[in-house]
DNA sequence: GGGCGAAGAGAAATCGGTTACTTGAAATTA
DNA sequence: TAATTTCAAGTAACCGATTTCTCTTCGCCC
């Protein structure tokens, strides 16, 4: 008990020659292997775990034989609730594979994304999970294409979640939810309640994400015949701040030509509905406001925020199953988004115009 | 290049082979060892490794002398920006120390995190570090000073985040700020605004973060000469649900005796600003709000909320610092905190009374 | 009672790296 | 020129598990 010597870690070894039996048998019963081992030994062996405090070393044995139980995810950021509600579902699904969770971030950087998927390569984990919207260069799906292959060749799948897929060839699985589609039940709720000319405050030109939204607000804007005038389309970032000043920056411009604003997230739409509030103007009785992602600020901001509902818990639980499934029957797999109606939309002011 | 066999992964043997070298020089060159190698072997080594796409076995690499390059990170939950702040943090710094996360949530059950420590055990990682408050019973402690021991017996550091230590005795480290000395910043700066009962809407009774803040409200209660009357502290849980109801009950039951609500977290502010509103309450016209942590409600707030900023982003690079350091000089960190004022905080309607 | 299959234990090869030790050649010194 | 370092390459042991293969012992049946 009192022994302060160089504390080694206790080893397979040990608990072999404390229960006195082969290192063989110890293995089997402690790896669960089928393999028929008496009780008598099976007991031996269970005591000399308890009392050296054993634990397996999780890289010898993936060394030999097993598969390491990990799955690896990656995205631009955490302190976000989009990542983080997906995070959370993947680390609970993962919870209930019996797998832990290796996380890195890549702030944003595509050579930072390669270089961690190099590091996670080594880990040989079951499924790499790049989660987040991206800039679709011929770069990029070149660099992707590279990464799924590496992966694929030391047995890690590949998993892309709310981001766009890749050449069929490649082995990669997809777990997305429709951004065009969520924005174009946006809009429809808009023109629904009279609104006819809707300002969108879009992300980065350049996302995926933000990109596809905008295709569902042009399609819905057409389909529902509402004012197709392209001074109401802003780019920006995905973020409060951008909101704000945009927001602010039109209404200090005297273009206060919309009835109701469609914000990329609710992140900008937070922004937005502050500067409104600054500019004396009220959430939805002047102007109304709708985000996407159902997230965070949603349900902080004053008035709550309708929004479009991403199901980030279906969406890292999608990925966890597709990552572990012996034989996936789907490769893509496209999640559906709904609107959720709360009350920063209302009628325009004079009504329906 | 068309090879369709059991893809099998490639080993250094394989580069070796390649390059016409042998396994020695090969790992030489690869690990970055300070042994000495020719330029011109160094090169074929690395035509090699790009030729066969060649990564190293992280397990093997493990198994053989190097620990692996791995932070353990344990929290309730992600989802909350209080942890996620924290795990943001900790990831940045880690991979600054080129370490991969793993990360696990207990769902705040005192049994998942006994056996997700178990299961991180035998990834023999730099560090486990435990995120949260917690319930000081007899039984945690006892429980944490078991898995300190364990972890301690496999060369992995504890450390402790945000929540109380243990006996110096005990191989932990802690990171911690201090909760007591932020309420107690916050009602001396309610105070001094002329407040003189002022509603704390108090954590989990059993919590050692609620019961810190609790501690320094009482405190400073005392010291600034506020009313200190008991009905003015109310325990509930740490949400924005629970603020809402706590704040909408007293209220209507009547029970309008204050002038200030102290949260104990900002999304208990969030809801009890809601209720607020609903009650055609002005904030802080009417009633002052502050909250706690400095997190992501406090800014989509109407008004801005006044807050406690936890540094967060401190937390998590001290809590990776401690982890591996070679000899950490303290064992036992205090963060500082700070208020941020914003706008949810005025004087009273009367002015001072 | 002898033969045969099954049960259960152990010895040793293996996974893919790292590194202590060995070795041969080149450079330096006497 | 012979002796002694120094340098750089290779050989093989080792890390801690799993697993194949070998071997004994027992029960069962003809």
């Amino acid at each position: 008990m009192a022994d302060h010597g160089p504390a080694r870690r206790a080893t397979i070894r040990d608990v072999a020659a404390s229960a006195e039996v082969s290192v063989a048998t110890a293995s089997r019963v402690l790896s669960g292997s089928d393999y028929p081992v008496s009780n008598r030994m099976r007991a031996k062996v269970m005591r000399a775990v308890a009392e050296l405090d054993y634990v397996a070393n999780a890289h010898a044995r993936a060394l030999s034989g097993s598969r390491p139980k990990v799955i690896a995810m990656v995205s631009a950021a955490m302190h976000s609730s989009f990542y983080s509600d997906i995070a959370q579902s993947v680390v609970e699904a993962a919870a209930e594979h019996d797998r832990l969770c290796m996380y890195a971030s890549s702030r944003g950087h595509a050579e930072t994304e390669l270089e961690i998927v190099s590091l996670l390569r080594e880990q040989s984990a079951d499924a790499v999970i790049l989660v987040g919207g991206v800039v679709p260069t011929a770069e990029y799906t070149a660099r992707m294409t590279r990464i799924a292959e590496s992966l694929a060749s030391v047995g890690s799948r590949l998993v892309l979640c709310g981001r766009p897929g890749l050449d069929p060839s490649i082995p990669a699985y997809v777990v997305s939810y429709d951004n065009a589609d969520g924005a174009y039940a946006m809009i429809s709720h808009l023109a629904s309640r009279g609104h006819r000319r809707v300002l969108h405050l879009a992300g980065d030109e350049t996302n995926t994400t933000a990109m596809d939204r905008v295709v569902g607000y042009r399609r819905a804007v057409a389909d529902c015949g509402l004012d197709a005038d392209p001074s109401l389309l802003e780019y920006g970032r995905f973020s409060r701040e951008s909101g704000y000043q945009r927001t602010r920056a039109r209404l200090e411009a005297g273009r206060r030509d919309f009835t109701a604003i469609f914000a990329a997230d609710d992140l900008v739409a937070s922004g937005a509905i502050r500067a409104l509030g600054e500019a004396g103007l009220r959430v939805p009785a002047d102007i109304s406001v709708a985000g996407y992602n159902d997230s965070d600020p949603s349900l902080d901001v004053t008035p709550p925020l309708t929004t479009v509902h991403i199901p980030a818990d279906q969406m890292g639980r999608t990925a966890v199953r597709l990552a572990l499934a012996d034989n996936p029957s789907e490769t893509v797999v496209t999640l559906g988004t709904h609107i959720v109606v709360r009350q920063s939309v209302a009628p325009p002011p004079g009504g329906p115009s």
